[in-house]
DNA sequence: ATATTTTATTTTGTATACAAAATTAATCTA
DNA sequence: TAGATTAATTTTGTATACAAAATAAAATAT
């Protein structure tokens, strides 16, 4: 049987001290998640309870639960007597995570369509502006916060909570490797274009273009991740 | 309240040798789960912790464990200090979940035609008459075996082990309402006019229909459930 | 020195112990 | 009697303790 876990995440506290309503289980899922995605624990990295238990100030069993929240969701890896590692995404991996985030979007792209106010597209309609002129002046950082915001954007729209959750799971297990990524001059300047497309889509509410583009523009970021990964494995 | 009689069967194997290392986390996970599908443990029931430790005889270590990864994987809900129930779908559940399901489904099938060997179809197009044949006696439960096992086999043949796990975890999740939900009879010659049209459809490799007509079968059994759901709450 | 057992040490899996919160039972007041 | 307050009980959250497995280290044989 399977088991791909459906995340609550919300941004939560930095410290695990500043506890108050949760459980100590709630703030350490959070906290280790974040230092899987911010990369301070390497994939492929063993994970011994131990050093965490140190780090975090808590006993096994709180941290324990935790461990297995995050193997449930994927970010982590657990054999039996051997421990925990950080989930080493394989160029397979990820031919199977972009199809899956291709269809979602697709989806949240078609919803997105259906339900976007006049106000939420001029919103869209305004960041995209705003991350083209990032692109002119090659700021890579501010261009991908703006471009993930973008894609949050359009998700909300969907209005479908679980789609969000399932989307942000799958998109936070390859976020770092994307971030790293350096795009190419060519690469960029297509990314563009294909955000000019989705622009166009929302405005006519076109939900089977938006979809479309939307499927066409992560397989092509696939390609990108997946690049930046036979890099990373030849290092 | 209800308690619940659990076999504890499978743990032994009968040859040592051949036996991969297990824990009871492991064990209880699947156990639990299990429960909640088939029915054993209710919707919106408490799940305490002490009671499934006596009936699987272990400590409350490993069963709170298995309690965070159900809950992870959607089928529980814990709410602190309070401790874990069922989940319960509701009908807004239903609503979020069956797009994605479609959109999952639709991919499958794009993947699949893609893919589908000649035996692969030649074994699918059997399994469907003998579907239709137990239509044609009104045998349901057999029927919503061989229906299942047919969209297991179109999963299968997409080759893409994540969408086979995001699917089922989903799938496992209305699995019951869906089983017990009792066609009405225009509504099940539908559902058998719909796998014809699948079987064309796989037939020919053509993947744009597949998937249009999984997602119209899909969205047709959506009704059926929250209907279902809606004459449940009601009673 | 290399390879292979044997023995320590560490790490994980599970059970138990104890404190805090929540639930239930009991008591009191109007 | 109903409702509110307080005390008892249960249940959950976390820490610690101990056993089994795995890893590292030491010792032996080749």
């Amino acid at each position: 049987m399977s088991y791909i876990a459906i995340p609550i995440s919300e941004t939560e506290p930095t410290h695990a001290d500043e506890r108050e309503p949760t459980t100590l289980h709630a703030n350490l899922v959070a906290l280790i998640r974040e230092l899987v995605i911010e990369g301070d624990l390497e994939p492929g990295a063993k994970v011994p309870e131990r050093i965490l238990c140190e780090r975090f100030s808590v006993s096994r069993t709180p941290l324990r639960e935790a461990l297995k929240t995050l193997a449930s969701e994927g970010w982590l890896e657990i054999l039996p007597h051997k421990g925990a590692r950080v989930t080493r995404l394989s160029e397979e991996d990820v031919d199977q995570m972009f199809p899956i985030m291709g269809a979602l979007e697709a989806l949240s792209g078609e919803l997105a369509c259906a339900n976007l106010s006049e106000e939420q597209f001029a919103e869209i309609r305004a960041i995209h502006y705003q991350m083209v002129l990032h692109y002119t002046r090659r700021e890579l950082a501010p261009y991908f916060q703006i471009n993930q915001l973008i894609h949050e954007k359009i998700l909300a729209a969907a209005a479908n909570p679980l789609l969000v959750q399932m989307y942000q799971t799958l998109s936070g297990r390859i976020r770092r490797a994307r971030y790293v990524a350096n795009m190419s001059e060519d690469r960029w300047e297509q990314a563009i274009e294909e955000h000019e497309e989705m622009l166009s889509a929302l405005a006519a509410r076109d939900g089977q273009s938006l979809a479309d583009v939307l499927r066409r523009h992560l397989s092509n970021k696939c390609e990108t991740v997946k690049a930046h990964l036979r890099q990373e494995s030849a290092a």
